[in-house]
This record gives C-alpha cells, sequence and structure tokens, in this order.
DNA sequence: ATTTAATCTCTAGTATGGAAGTATGGTAGG
DNA sequence: CCTACCATACTTCCATACTAGAGATTAAAT
C-alpha cells in the first residue's frame, strides 16, 4: 500500500471510525485506487491507518453489502472484480428510473428547473477534455438533479449505490471519454423536456444511458484482469429498440 | 421479547452467526414483529440468543444500511419507522423498472414463460383469502419469475432491498388484502405478454403496482405510530396517468 | 421548593485476545 | 519425480474488556 495515502486521508479523531474508514476505501475502489483482485487484510488496513481491527471490519461488510468488497470467510478479503453483467444491471436500472423521471420533468416543465439544468449545460462545457473527474462531479450533478426537479430525490438516493460499478467503469476509461458527445446529449434532453415532448424526453434518456458504456468493450478488452465476466464470452443483448411512450 | 422466538428461530452453531443474526431480525422486521419505534439494544439481543454482543452489532449494521433500523450513537437502536416517502420511492422504482421488464418480455414472447406464468397463476388463485401470507410468496415469486425470464434476475435481486419497506406495510394489511383484484391484474400482464402487446403490459404493469398501495392512506391512519410522516399531511401526488408506449 | 451539579447507569464504539479454518512450504516416504 | 503429511503462518470470526458519551437520577445548594 502506498505511504503517502495515509497522510491525505488522515483521520478525523471525533467522527467514528467505522465511517471513516468506510467511506475512505469506497473511494479508493471506485477510483481504481485499490484494483479489483487485490488483497486486503482486516489487520493490514488497522496498522495502516493506526486504527483496531474491528471498525476496519465493520467497513468490510459494509463494503462487502455494496458490492465493493468479497470476503471470504476464514480466507481473505479482495475487491471484487467488475462484474460485467452487474454493470449491465445497473444501466438497465437507471435507465428505467431516468426514463420516468424524464417523462414527469417534460410533463410538468418547471421553468426554473429548466434553466438550472442549462446553467449546468454550461458549466459542464466549460471543463476541459484533460480533467475527466470534473466533468464526473457535473455529471452526478445532473442527473441529481433531474431526480430531485421530480421529486424523486429520495429514490435516487436509494440507487446510487447502483452507480458505483458503473463508476468504476468510469475511471477506467479516464482518457477516451466522448465528453461532448454525452454534454450534447444532456442538451438534448432538456431540450425534450423544455418542449414538453414526453416521448422525446424518454428516448433522449435511453439513448444517453446506452452511449455512457459505448466503451465498455475495449475497456473490457483492455483491463480484462479487473472484470468478472459471464461464462459465454460477452452475451447479454441490448434488448429493445428506443422509442417515445409512458 | 417474547420467549417463544428464540427456540422458534435457534441457531446453527456452523453457519456465521452474524448473517442468521441479520436475516432473523430483518424478517421479524418486515413482518412487524418487531414493530417500528421498538428499542433494541446489541446487549440485550445478545443475551437473547446466546451470543456475544458483536455479530448482533455487525447484523445492526447491515440492517440500518438497510433502512430497517436507526442506530444512535451512544443512545439506542431503535426499528426505524415506516417512511411513507421511502414506500412510495420505492414504489416508483418497482413500477418504472417492472414496466420495462414486462416491455422485454412482451417483446420475446417465449412460450415455456407463458406456460409458467399461468402456472402461478392458477397456484395464486388457489390460495385462500385467509392465509395472505402465503399470498405474499406467489405475489413476490411471480415477480422474480418476471425479471428472470427477461434477462434481469440480476438486476432484480439489486432492488429487492427496496422492496423491505413495501412488504412491512404489506404485512400491516394483512386482512383487507385486495388478493383476487391483484390475481386478475397478474393476469392481464400475462395476456398482454402473451399477445406481443407491449404498451398494454406497460401499462398493466403500471397499474397493478399502483393497485398494491391503494389501501395505503387507511393502514397508516389506523397505525400512525409506526409511519414516518413528511411534514405536509400526505403530499407527493401520484404522478403520471398510464399509457402504453416504450 | 427550585435550581444546579455531581453521579450513576444505560448506550454504542473501540480495542484486543483467542478460536477455527485455509493456504503454503517443506519433508519424509515411495 | 511424485504424493501424502505436517508444521506454520496467515485469514476471518467471535468473545470479552474497556472507553466515552448521553440521559436520568440523586443530592446538594440557594
Amino acid at each position: 500500500m502506498r505511504a503517502d495515502i495515509r497522510e491525505s486521508w488522515s483521520l478525523d479523531p471525533a467522527t467514528p471510525i467505522t465511517r471513516q474508514i468506510s467511506r475512505i476505501l469506497r473511494e479508493r475502489i471506485i477510483q481504481v485506487d485499490l484494483k479489483p483482485g487485490d488483497r486486503l487484510s482486516e489487520s493490514e488496513v488497522a496498522r495502516f491507518y493506526d486504527v483496531s481491527r474491528q471498525p476496519v471490519r465493520e467497513a468490510f461488510i459494509r463494503l462487502a453489502d455494496q458490492g465493493l468488497l468479497a470476503i471470504l470467510p476464514q480466507r481473505g478479503t479482495i475487491v471484487s472484480r467488475i462484474g460485467y453483467n452487474a454493470v449491465l444491471d445497473a444501466r438497465f436500472l437507471r435507465e428505467a428510473i431516468e426514463a420516468d423521471i424524464a417523462k414527469i420533468l417534460a410533463g410538468q416543465q418547471d421553468a426554473a428547473v429548466i434553466r438550472e439544468l442549462r446553467a449546468q449545460l454550461d458549466h459542464q462545457a466549460q471543463v476541459g477534455q484533460n480533467t475527466p473527474q470534473d466533468f464526473f462531479g457535473y455529471d452526478d450533478l445532473f442527473h441529481r438533479t433531474l431526480a430531485e426537479a421530480a421529486g424523486k430525490g429520495g429514490a435516487w438516493k436509494q440507487i446510487e449505490g447502483l452507480k458505483s460499478q458503473m463508476d468504476r467503469v468510469r475511471f477506467l476509461s479516464l482518457g477516451q471519454f466522448p465528453q461532448r458527445k454525452l454534454i450534447a446529449q444532456h442538451g438534448a434532453i432538456v431540450d425534450a423536456i423544455e418542449r414538453g415532448a414526453v416521448p422525446q424526453a424518454n428516448a433522449a434518456v435511453r439513448r444517453h444511458l446506452r452511449e455512457v458504456l459505448s466503451e465498455l468493450p475495449q475497456i473490457v478488452a483492455t483491463n480484462a484482469a479487473y472484470f468478472e465476466l459471464p461464462d459465454g464470452a460477452l452475451p447479454q443483448p441490448v434488448h429493445a429498440p428506443i422509442q417515445g411512450g409512458t
């Protein structure tokens, strides 16, 4: 484990250790600083952050429940590989949910919301191609704003955990991120909502969320060791054509 | 705590204690055997099942992450109240997801799947009105079968936790469950899938999932103490009209 | 009688020791 | 060279002890 990590993530003695360890490890896993397949032991991590093993263990449990760690009893704990199917499942769920959110928004056409979204589009456009992590932040904000504007902020928080697997892929693709295209698609979503075009808003969201993982095959090919592939090579077809509708 | 519980749920010394405690408490909470607002302390539960505090504590953490317990640091742990909005959020998410699942199924029209679903409908019809818990089992199976038939079994498992809040409501409504109506709606879903009528399948699922919580206002009124109500009385409108579409 | 301060008792949080299981490397026997 | 066995060094898991904080209770002071 690298030594510069501990200092930059030094612990606050006031807040509960378990939560801090959990958060730190979670971020390190999502940012692929801890790589799929890496072994982590309770005692090692405990020594590293200079805490006892118990809070570390409890953090492990939470992360295992989120699918980020795999605890093998009496054998060890490893950073779970990125499930190829899990990524596609998460994408499917997001598509279904966000499509419905877009339909709600197109149905209510709140002018203030539109203004907010347009402002965010400007910010997104100003992010340089070489700082993709900043773009991730704006992207997350955009989608969260859509959910909250539709009154589904609570629901969005519920499924935020699903994004983890997708986010890990995102961090693997850093360079070749089709930033410009994604922003254009964001714009198309806002356009459709503003026009109150329910079917088009629906379709725009679905198109966008399928684009996000367009690079997946290449990423899998380049980082095969990080992925848990299903039995057959790369199955699970993209199912239905995109159209409008309620 | 009642004494007959421990014996009927006695622990298997072979399998991990944490998981067993977690599962037991989870079921007791969902079945409203442990009621919203009930206090439970680590040490008390530990004494009760004759284990140490540690596995109990770890079970608490997992359940708290699922929204079933609220851990108040240094003060105690209580069975979380049923969030009114959380229930509606869960319903919204299920509707979005299962509607897409139904659309997939209507698009592929697998004869074997249809047969299986029809067989389940028969079983559902044979369940008596006075054993609603049996019906719950068949209902869960039905929806899970839909997901798996669409190749989204993995995705379904991901969101299974969301059902917890809805299930607690279901157990509160035991008597007045519109069993017959729900079965008829299941039938309508299967019919639409069999006909390959994508928009109708979509609409049928959405109608069904809105029906499930039709009794919610009454249940809330009768069990106000079990619910966490939002500020204004009972807001959050049912949003969009139901139509077909992709 | 009221207020205030000390204490006592609960809680969850953390630390640590030991038990049971698993992989690994070496070694004896063929 | 190969196989079976055993010692050893890990791992997670569970039990126990201790810490610290929040409330309630009691006692003292005004």
